[in-house]
DNA sequence: CGGCCGATCGGAAACGTTTACGGCACTAGG
DNA sequence: CCTAGTGCCGTAAACGTTTCCGATCGGCCG
């Protein structure tokens, strides 16, 4: 079931069939109509592979999801949702999307511009962070579209999205301020790490301007994950002047802090508040439920295509400047004096 | 930079090169090496399109994800796992992912089969449960071949692969009685999902091989959410022949029956002993951590690639019986006396 | 009435591969 | 020396589209 067959059944040439069903101006609004019905009826769908090839330009973009194997990002739930709004915003735009392959170990940068090249991909999005996306780098030299989501990289033709991380850690501490605390401490994440920086910087901005004293004990660093976040609450406990809530750079070390906290007999939130950031799935599992600042995954995603679309399209865009995505606290029972 | 250009450059013709590259007989040692060089050198990557209109394949499977938007599958942890080892098993079969996008509302049914015709799609994995599997049904009439996880629709060319749910539940059971529960209850996930069927089924078998009662109001049902966990744990908890244990069928509900045994005063492991189902992340991080039914999804998307590379090569594969991939207990502080 | 223009369509050449077929040179066997 | 066979390679035809370039046919204006 090809468009020349279409073509024979509709008793017309295969270029009126083309430019019929790509709503091309130069065909009657009658056969259009007609040929329309038929395709419908047979279900003939034309062949990607053969309008990618003569048209120059496939409707594809390439998906970089993590640039190593088993990377622990991938265990992040956050990459979910932000993977499906991705898909759903580049259906919308109709475009196809490709999972790109982890590279091989032998040619582990030129991999993924291979594969942009062999598919004629017209971007790529980066979901991968830091420092994995060196991979960006090649592609970038190359100049192709490129939009990385909480990617350090920058290029000529590559836009980089990420949350207001610095604002998201102001509101923590805004709101912690707001409970009545004056003795707010942190726990970072690894401070290489653009977002765990931001965070860092955010609530350093916003103790300044509260007039909080910020002692050096009073931050400490973790690794984004539990232990960490268990060590590190021990450590701000033991301080002299006792912290009496702690804002963790992400959830599951807010999580480890209030095993720390519960270990030394202290309540959350009587005795310690903690408020997080990702707002991944178990922050409203635990008990009390975690107070934390959410991204917006969705918005993240959009915003991703949305840019990519235009570098696609020649479009001036500002690859300069990063793309910032407000994010949203949720205050829940580990802030809540009432719960 | 086509297989033209290359061809010039490298003093043969294109069907040299095309035989070079490709690996086949008909080439001399010394010109294929020869050709080899080059191609890397110049950085030529073979034009995927052109090669799928000839061949007639695409070397590209098709990813089903969920139908609808939004589903609630979407936010399983669950689901990542299982999308990095399809794509990594792909990857290792020199096969290309294509993510389908979500069907509009207009033509829901036909609209992945669309897609498997314009970008001539070898095969498609379905990551959706039922009822959303419906898709299936298109796809299996026009012999697509298929591979679902944990999917109920069957075809001519369609097999199915799935957690050894009844097994892991058993093993669960298993272990409370080693720890000398003799009065243990579930709660179950919605039963007309066959996994959370499944799954009370397996407890039901261990529980009559153990020789143990299970009185009607020892059997619960759930959403597989945590509320309804809450719900279901005071409900058992209320009853007259109070049970020592439960086996919840999900990990959510799991960590609800702990919270109303929380609320109820009770302590668990000491009063309660609670082992739940899948190892979302948030098993471990509650306190204490949740001991789970882990599925293996590494083995789940490898059987998947296996069998739809078995059907793609139009291999005789038993379609009828389901693939079953064995679950592994974790047992953490939930249910260890010692912890 | 002649020429011009717009609307609608068809013919045919691309796009970059793979592969059937045939050709050439050389070797082996008679 | 002749023939068959083998190893290596080139020619050209496909694959299913899109699109450039004309062609035809009215209608309209001068």
């Amino acid at each position: 079931m090809n468009i020349r067959e279409l073509a024979r059944r509709s008793g017309v040439s295969t270029a009126t069939v083309s430019r019929a069903l790509n709503d091309r101006a130069e065909v009657s609004e009658a056969t259009r109509a007609r040929i329309r019905q038929l395709a419908s009826e047979l279900g003939y769908a034309p062949n990607e592979p053969a309008r990618t090839l003569v048209r120059r330009r496939s409707d594809t973009i390439g998906l970089i999801w993590d640039s190593g194997q088993e990377a622990q990002g991938l265990h992040n739930p956050f990459l979910l949702g932000l993977l499906s709004a991705v898909r759903t915003a580049l259906s919308e735009a109709d475009y196809h999307l490709m999972l790109l392959t982890a590279p091989g170990p032998d040619d582990p940068d030129a991999a993924h511009l291979q594969a942009v090249r062999r598919h004629n991909l017209e971007g790529v999005i980066v979901l991968t962070t830091p420092p994995d996306d060196r991979c960006l780098r090649v592609l970038a030299a190359s100049a192709v579209p490129c939009a990385g989501i909480d990617t350090a990289f920058t290029g000529p033709r590559t836009v980089r999205v990420s949350s207001d991380n610095a604002a998201g850690a102001e509101a923590a501490v805004e709101h912690l301020y707001a409970l009545g605390h004056r003795r707010i401490a942190t726990i970072t994440g690894p401070l290489h790490l653009p977002p765990a920086a931001e965070r860092l910087a955010g609530y350093q901005r916003a103790c300044a301007r509260l007039g909080l004293p910020v002692p050096p004990s009073y931050v400490t660093e973790g690794d984004f994950f539990l232990d960490s976040g268990v060590a590190a609450g021990r450590r701000l406990l033991a301080v002299a002047e006792r912290p009496t809530a702690i804002f963790a750079a992400g959830d599951q070390m807010a999580v480890g802090a209030m095993h720390a906290a519960a270990d030394a007999g202290l309540s959350v939130p009587r005795d310690l508040a903690v408020v997080g950031f990702d707002d991944i799935d178990a922050a409203a599992l635990v008990r009390p439920a975690l107070s934390t600042v959410a991204q917006d995954q969705r918005g993240l995603g959009e915003a991703a295509v949305a840019a990519l679309r235009g570098l696609i399209d020649a479009a001036p865009v500002d690859t300069a400047e990063p793309r910032i995505i407000p994010t949203r606290l949720l205050i829940r029972g580990s802030s809540r004096p009432g719960a």
